[in-house]
DNA sequence: GAAATGTGTCATGCC
DNA sequence: TGGGCATGACACATT
């Protein structure tokens, strides 16, 4: 989330930035596509709900197990997370809209990408932009990039106040949102001023020589937050007043990218996409066919029998595989998406989708490479030697009964998917657009079948931004909420509870709670009505050990750093599920130095808010062993425990009632911490799911390619063959009298074209009945 | 202040 | 039959 927040504000700035500087106004909003989070949230940080649920998806993922949310080691571990899943993002074909920013910017220096290289489909195949950002080399290009940007913005944020007097207001609002972002990591705004600075500093010196000793820790806090600030730990951002030659990186940034604009600029100004196929053809550079070698595009093998088509599915069909597309299709399936055939309108759609990410930038994309032409001309070369398949040279070529279809596909040159043009293209004048269909039947049985499939994947409809949020749930490393105890108000509110009497706020705000939850119970019939707070009460209870194992619960492995820690108590959640209770309360032993500081008082005050419910119960009502041992110990041993003693009615339930919570207690933390499991392993699946089925599609659409080629072939042997056949007087047939026909024993048979007529239409029927 | 989330607790059913 | 576990539901605290 992280990576993707830094990435995002850099990029977008960076962008927006440069159209301004060009007069473009942008709306960032709408660039962001709804897989991403608001920007918003993107700037100014993740909210709460994100970071609260981060514990229990990472700790319950399976190499997340056994790090306890609280430990510092998880800093480890979301590093090893977030590379890891920087590795596993290698095989996702995922286009971030700014990333198709950062390409684009970076594709134009490289000079003049175009579309017109004729073999541009091969070369473009191991360096378009869009390989590259799932190549094997992703991840060094993009950390290229991202450096970039992040110098730049280094720069932007070293030297913004001189730079920003040339720039806009936008640029400056803009500047402004990344001092917010900076603000919000906690750096301030007056730390990029240096006098503040200063002047901050002065004031902590006075606050040190005030000799305040019980804000020692704030004063060091302050102080390594303020040498903190100098380098963004989170981000890697640099903070300093003064970098050294950044404002001339910054300028030649710049530079670099109003060079690209204007290289760019003709194509910038078609911020409309095409809506069609139609007008992108226009933007192909197409050499012109002649009329007659154009009616040759038909072929013989699209006769009536293939028509109707459900338009409406192929649609959906079609929308599918953009959908797979856009959530997760991997390499090879973008390999699919440059290497697909001539002319093929499942790859032209792959890049002309308007819902896919890259189209939300599609102005962009033709503004750097060319327009829509770079799309043609990433498919293999053969297709720029072909027309591409203008649908209205197609229409009239087709037979009259299956104008209904193509008058349909016509605006949007659908009907090349199941009619390649490819095929047509190679058709001779002598075949012509009469030629029959001998394999009709059959190739329209594979085409139903074809359907199925897609009928099944759609029905599979899965939602990209799930992916999505899968993976920066995972990556995300902003899930503590340690973190957020660590924000500036949580630390001077415990300070002041911690400093002040037991009368402080939040110990009296814990000690009513805790009172108010006493009535609460004694309404409900427990024997608790009598049970006071009074610690010196409770200390010299029977046996009663002060405890310790709830005393700086939040803690975990390193108390000493952790635990104990003022701004800490006010953590509520404890999160630690399946933690033995010996663990726990070897854990949360606080150190001694941190026990000589306080007062006896303070200790007392501490503890009596730390202590849960029961365990003010227990020591209320004397109870003489630990609740630990109350609730954890085997049945037998707890039974001779309680003989022990000779214990009232009232501290026998009391025990009882301990006991049982305390179970429960644990088993409400297992089954919460199984269902989070259970939703995991679901996702988990989900996704396993989700790459079957785009790999299911990315084999349908292999199969359709291998199912075109091979009616080419036919197509072409059928030409040859009938074309080479004489009559009696040495003659051609024609193509409208006589159709060759195949036989079951591979035999191929001059039928009338009558005759064959009617057998296309019995195979018409046959798969219908089967069907029915 | 509302919504989301985490946690503790109770009731219930099952083993 | 009692103990323990699992889980839905609820209340409350926290963010």
């Amino acid at each position: 989330m992280l990576s993707l927040k830094k990435y995002l504000t850099e990029g977008l700035l960076q962008f927006t930035i440069l159209l301004s500087l060009i007069g473009v106004r942008v709306d960032v909003d709408t660039y962001l596509t709804s897989q991403l989070p608001p920007l918003r949230e993107i700037i100014l940080g993740p909210s709460s709900a994100y970071t609260q649920t981060q514990f229990h998806n990472l700790r319950n993922t399976l190499d997340g197990y056994g790090i306890h949310p609280k430990s510092i080691d998880l800093d480890n571990y979301f590093t090893a997370r977030r590379l890891l899943s920087q590795v596993r993002a290698l095989d996702r074909f995922q286009v971030p809209t700014t990333e198709v920013n950062a390409w684009l910017v970076h594709r134009d220096p490289e000079g003049s990408v175009s579309g017109s290289q004729p073999s541009s489909g091969l070369a473009l195949e191991s360096s378009s932009g869009l390989q590259d950002v799932t190549g094997p080399d992703n991840g060094v290009r993009e950390s290229e990039t991202e450096q970039g940007f992040s110098e730049d913005l280094e720069d932007l944020g070293a030297v913004a106040p001189p730079v920003s007097g040339d720039l806009t207001k936008e640029d400056i609002d803009l500047i402004d949102i990344l001092w917010r972002q900076d603000i919000d990591l906690g750096a301030g705004r007056e730390v990029f001023d240096y006098s503040h600075r200063q002047k901050e500093q002065d004031v902590d010196k006075e606050l040190r020589d005030g000799g305040e000793q019980a804000d020692t820790w704030a004063g060091e806090g302050a102080e390594a937050l303020a040498r903190d600030l100098l380098v963004d730990g989170e981000t890697g951002e640099s903070f300093p007043a003064q970098v050294p030659g950044g404002e001339d990186q910054t300028a030649l940034s710049l530079e670099e990218c109003l060079r690209l604009l204007e290289a760019t600029c003709p194509f910038g100004e078609n911020a409309e996409f095409p809506a069609n196929v139609a007008s992108i053809t226009e933007a192909v550079p197409s050499e012109s066919e002649p009329p007659a070698l154009q009616n040759s595009l038909l072929s013989p093998l699209l006769t009536g029998t293939e028509s109707p088509f459900d338009l409406e599915q192929q649609w959906q069909d079609l929308m599918s595989i953009m959908e797979m597309q856009a959530m997760e299709v991997n390499t090879s399936a973008s390999e699919i998406l440059y290497n697909a055939p001539p002319g093929d309108p499942l790859s032209t759609n792959y890049s002309l989708a308007p819902n896919t990410p890259i189209n939300q930038n599609v102005s962009l994309h033709q503004a750097s490479l060319g327009g829509c032409s770079q799309d043609f001309s990433l498919f293999s070369p053969e297709v720029e030697n072909l027309p591409v398949a203008n649908s209205s040279t197609l229409l009239p070529l087709v037979p009259s009964n299956s104008t209904s279809l193509n008058s349909t596909f016509s605006s949007t040159n659908l009907a090349g998917l199941f009619f390649p043009p490819q095929l047509n293209g190679t058709a001779n004048d002598t075949a012509g657009p009469e030629l029959p269909d001998p394999l009709g039947g059959l190739l329209d049985e594979a085409m139903l079948d074809e359907i199925s499939l897609m009928d099944l994947a759609i029905e599979e409809g899965f939602n990209p931004v799930e992916a999505s949020q899968l993976e920066e749930e995972f990556d995300s490393d902003s899930g503590l909420s340690l973190d957020s105890s660590h924000s500036p108000s949580s630390l001077s509110s415990s300070e002041g509870s911690s400093s002040s009497s037991s009368s402080s706020s939040s110990s009296s705000s814990a000690s009513s709670s805790a009172s108010s939850s006493f009535s609460e119970e004694g309404a409900v019939g427990y024997s608790s009505d009598s049970e006071t707070l009074d610690l010196e009460e409770a200390e010299g209870a029977v046996g009663y050990q002060p405890e310790y194992s709830k005393f700086c619960r939040m803690s975990y492995q390193d108390p000493s750093q952790l635990s104990c820690l003022p701004y800490l108590e006010h953590v509520g959640h404890n999160h630690t599920y399946n933690m033995a209770p010996s663990a726990l309360d070897s854990a949360d032993l606080p150190p001694p130095s941190t026990l000589k500081k306080g007062s006896k008082e303070k200790q007392a005050d501490f503890l009596d808010k730390q202590m849960s419910r029961d365990e003010h119960r227990a020591r209320a009502m004397k109870i003489p062993f630990t609740n630990d041992k109350i609730i954890n110990l085997p049945v037998e041993e707890f039974n001779e425990l309680l003989s022990k003693y000779q214990l009232s009615e009232a501290q026998l339930s009391l025990i009882r009632d301990i006991r049982r919570r305390g179970k429960n207690k644990m088993a409400a933390q297992n089954c919460r911490k199984r269902k989070l499991d259970t939703i995991l392993n679901l996702e988990r699946d989900v996704e396993d799911l989700q790459r079957d089925k785009a790999r299911l599609l990315r084999e349908k659409v292999e199969f359709l390619r291998s199912l075109r080629q091979m009616k080419q072939k036919v197509q072409s042997l059928y030409q040859e063959v009938f074309g080479r056949l004489r009559d009696e007087n040495g003659r051609p047939y024609s193509p409208s009298q006589y159709a060759l026909q195949y036989a079951g024993d591979g035999s191929v048979l001059l039928i009338p074209r009558t005759m064959a007529d009617q057998q296309a239409r019995r195979q018409e029927r046959k798969p219908k009945d089967r069907r029915k």
